[in-house]
RNA sequence: GCACCCAUAGCUCAGCUGGAUAGAGCGCUGCCCUCCGAAGGCAGAGGCCAAAGGUUCGAAUCCUUUUGGGUGCGCCA
């Protein structure tokens, strides 16, 4: 008999990587016997859970990659390999299955010793230094500062809070950072309205025109600019008014987008100002370092194909040879009239990320712009000389329902959804859930009255059930007199934990170091909230077999040693969910009501 | 016209740097509460992974082509 403990103290906590370790250790002793050819390359030789779980816990392809190299059946391999393996104390059983697969068993003290591990290093069980600690930059929500958020910004700054904090917990050092955009066009035509509702706040009757923006939610402003500079803008022209306006207008936007965020759950590191880029030569600087790689020229672009603009004309303009960099054309980064187009500043601005020594970047944009994902990778693959990766997630549209109704966003009805109209109806805990529980590239439908409903149709409520039910147990065994701190269960006879299904809880608990990496590395936070519902499945599952047999249950009159055994799993399960859901950005619930 | 994303059970969707007999929920069918843990539980049926080629010991996964859907395409941001 093995003592888990004993093994937790050395072991690492992802028990595939350790596995891995054991079966390369192996291999390397069968090529020091001469079993197996030197220079074999163990790169792709893969610990992973079966497909099946009645093969057994986890499988091993070894003899499978090896075998071509080696110049050796499989089998055979994988026979050797099974033999050594078989030596070691932790393996339970080594088996050689199809191919030349090899299905290991562990013995159930590793199984318990994950427990053990949970409760020992609580909510930091699962952290990677998968990361080794490189700057990552996430970008996301980077909505324009002319207005409250809507819900497509919702699923983009969830995803990327999610992302931020899932790239933490794997080991990276994470910045989160919102690009504003107040350089352009649109920010004057925010100026102008507020400045419509400002004269308004003054008693003169306004018209809202095109190019200007007529909701409510700019009377305040309009108001509040009254207060500030009473009539001093009154009768006055556009250029006495329009850069202060501005100015003040952004502001009051910011400050309205930032509370939206914040009602969210969402805190940026970094507000970075596209303003900032103006005049101050950064703009040029950029260019200057594509320039002097020989990427800026002055050209003509052909018209696009297909769809060409009805007042389309050939003209000169200053050109970015982004398809050196994979691009499918070269982009402009002047308008013919000498100005900067978009691109200009967002070259600029990406140029400033990479300067600022970030080994990764992220940005997250709506599905909507697609279009810009290669020109950005081109800029900073030329920037950096293709030394900063730059991967870049679109979130897909959100589908909202009510009442078993399409709920169609239209701004000019006045049916438009804002991130605070969902956060106040559903609570930020349910949008930030339902909203990770898609890939970020497929659409999303979000159905305000299911996202509430209390069944196991709802994973939100799942899983939270899950926490709280564990939470239950603890409240229900402290009356009854058990001690169930943690230093009490860590201390628990943890060897108890034998039955099957007992055991079946700790393999899902187990999983869970090696998911976040798998999500890390992918930048996928959607697989976490995917992973907690298995595990709430889990707890669930051995919760139900408590009402047939009495001795599943997990508190266990007079039997306090035993008891706490069982809650030491139950523990382990809501230490890693609360841990999942600090990742989503979930609070857990302690009780559900 | 071009580029990007998507296509998996009746429905909504997972599916790990390519692994064994492709999974979950809903819906459907059948069982299970006089009480001790039913805002439920257990079991079953249900699949040409859009199509065709290719790479590989091995493909839902990678490559090519096709079909069907979404998004975008100089002087908007």
């Amino acid at each position: 008999m093995i003592n888990p403990r004993q093994i937790t103290r050395i072991a690492p906590m992802n028990l595939f990587t350790e596995m891995r370790v054991l079966v390369i250790a192996s291999l390397e002793h069968m090529q020091a016997e001469g079993v197996l050819p030197e220079g074999l390359d163990f790169a792709n030789v893969a610990v992973e859970p079966p497909r099946d779980a009645a093969h057994g816990d986890m499988a091993t392809n070894a003899a499978m990659v090896l075998a071509k190299p080696a110049k050796m059946k499989p089998r055979d391999i994988a026979q050797t390999l099974a033999e050594k393996l078989a030596t070691d104390a932790r393996i339970a059983s080594a088996e050689v299955a199809g191919p030349g697969f090899l299905n290991l068993r562990l013995a159930p003290a590793l199984w318990q010793g994950v427990v053990a591990s949970v409760l020992e290093t609580g909510a930091e069980f699962g952290r990677s230094t998968m990361g080794q600690g490189k700057k990552v930059n996430v970008e996301y929500v980077s909505a324009n500062p002319t207005g409250a958020l809507h819900v497509g910004h919702t699923r983009g700054a969830v995803f990327g809070d999610a992302l931020a904090s899932l790239l933490d917990f794997v080991g990276y050092d994470v910045t989160r950072e919102y690009y504003i955009n107040d350089g352009g066009a649109q920010v004057d035509v925010l100026a102008r309205s507020v400045y419509l509702r400002y004269l308004e706040a003054h008693g003169q009757e306004v018209a809202f025109e095109d190019g200007t923006y007529p909701g409510d939610y700019l009377i305040p402003v309009g108001a509040a600019l009254k207060d500030k500079v009473g009539d001093a803008y009154v009768g006055q022209d556009e250029d006495v008014w329009l850069v202060e306006v501005r100015e003040f207008a952004t502001e009051a936007m910011m400050d309205l987008i930032r509370d939206d965020l914040r009602a969210l759950g969402v805190e940026m590191d970094v507000f970075f100002s596209e303003k900032a880029l103006y005049g101050t030569g950064r703009i040029e600087a950029a260019l200057a370092a594509l320039e002097s790689k020989g990427l800026i020229y002055e050209g003509v672009l052909e018209p696009p194909k297909g769809k060409t603009p009805e007042d389309w004309e050939p003209r000169e303009q200053t050109l970015f040879r982004s398809t050196d960099h994979g691009d499918d054309v070269d982009r402009p980064v002047k308008k013919s009239d000498g100005s900067w187009t978009y691109f200009a500043p967002d070259i600029a601005y990406h140029f400033d990320k990479i300067s600022r020594g970030f080994d990764a970047l992220i940005d997250v944009f709506g599905a909507d712009h697609g279009g810009y994902v290669k020109r950005m990778k081109a800029a900073v693959s030329a920037l950096s000389d293709g030394q900063v990766p730059l991967d870049i997630k679109l979130t897909q549209l959100v589908k909202l329902w009510k009442n078993g109704q399409p709920f169609k966003m239209s701004k000019r009805a006045g049916t438009f959804v804002t991130l605070r109209d969902v956060v106040e109806q559903v609570g930020p805990d349910v949008t930030r859930f339902v909203m990770l529980t898609r890939k970020n590239d497929a659409p999303l439908d979000f159905d305000f009255d299911k996202v509430l409903e209390q069944s196991k149709d709802n994973p939100v409520f799942y899983v939270q059930y899950a926490h709280a039910r564990v939470c239950s147990v603890l409240r229900k065994a402290a009356e009854a007199g058990i001690a169930v701190d943690d230093e009490t269960l860590i201390a628990a006879d943890l060897g108890k934990l034998s039955h099957e299904a007992e055991i079946a809880v700790a393999k899902k608990v187990a999983e869970w170091p090696r998911l976040v990496e798998i999500a890390g590395r992918t930048n996928e936070p959607h697989r976490v909230a995917f992973y907690l519902y298995e595990l709430a499945s889990e707890l669930h599952a051995f919760w139900n077999k408590g009402n047939d047999d009495a001795s599943l249950r997990f508190i266990q009159e007079g039997d306090a040693a035993t008891s706490q055994a069982k809650i030491a799993l139950a523990r382990s399960v809501a230490i890693v969910i609360s841990a999942g859901l600090g990742i989503l950005g979930v609070t857990p619930a302690q009780e559900m009501r």
